[in-house]
DNA sequence: AATTACGTGCAACAGTATTGCAAAGTTATC
DNA sequence: GATAACTTTGCAATACTGTTGCACGTAATT
């Protein structure tokens, strides 16, 4: 199951619902996709983001990757095919808080229209 | 109903959850509040935020806010007292997306300590 | 072989968001 | 003031996502 679920993320190459991912198979249970991505996260072979739509929804980490600061991206969700792309090229600048705020983490999600779907 | 959900939302000054609002009533069904927030919300005088906590916040527009690209804010939520602040005050940098995709709208929503909580 | 650990499916449950419907309340019209 | 038209509210039901308990089958360990 672990590597039929690596696949699917892995051929997709964008961010994945659970529900998404169930759809890829024919008779396998939600509740098993679910835990085999929590392991996943645990091992930090995927990180998961809550883009808005409803569902969070999961995605491959880069092999150097450690879910850290230093690894923050953008992500953008099409809001006309509803998928969700990881931006990893564009840096995300530092954000100047007021006193007293503290910076831990950070979700930055996008929407508009993605390149297959312009008009 | 309006007046009283607008209040609690002007007395906060923060975001706050549909749940966060029913508290602060004795007798007021969710529905109510629910349909409250979305007519607020149609008229622009709120506007929510999906800060990853699992509910949905409202926090009330300024007077000239059109919810639109012009009004966005960061969103800041305390990983430790779970509210969530607008900082209205930071503005958001263009984000330069790649060719193809077209911004419409974002959410920007930023995890830490607040001032309330510092050790 | 017996024991242990692990993976899976099923069913149940929790939390939030949302809607249909009827009763209650309000405003407009005569 | 009575009637009708419209609006607001509460209740209950539903949808959807996420999550967990439990039983069972399979694989590894002794
Ligand atoms: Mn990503
Ligand atoms: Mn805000
Ligand atoms: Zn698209
Ligand atoms: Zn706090």
């Amino acid at each position: 199951m672990r590597e039929l679920v690596y696949g699917v993320l892995d051929k997709n190459r964008k961010a994945l619902s659970l529900y998404e991912i169930e759809q890829q198979f024919d008779n396998v249970d939600r509740s098993t996709i679910f835990r085999t991505l929590k392991t996943f996260q645990d091992n930090l072979l995927i990180h998961s983001v809550d883009d808005g739509s409803g569902a969070v929804k999961y995605a491959l980490c880069d092999d150097d990757c450690t879910c850290s600061l230093d690894d923050l991206h953008y992500h953008f969700l099409c809001t006309k095919c509803g998928q969700t792309h990881c931006l990893k090229n564009i840096p995300i600048p530092a954000v100047d808080l007021p006193e007293g705020f503290n910076f831990e983490n950070a979700n930055f999600v996008i929407k508009g229209t993605c390149p297959n779907c312009q008009g």
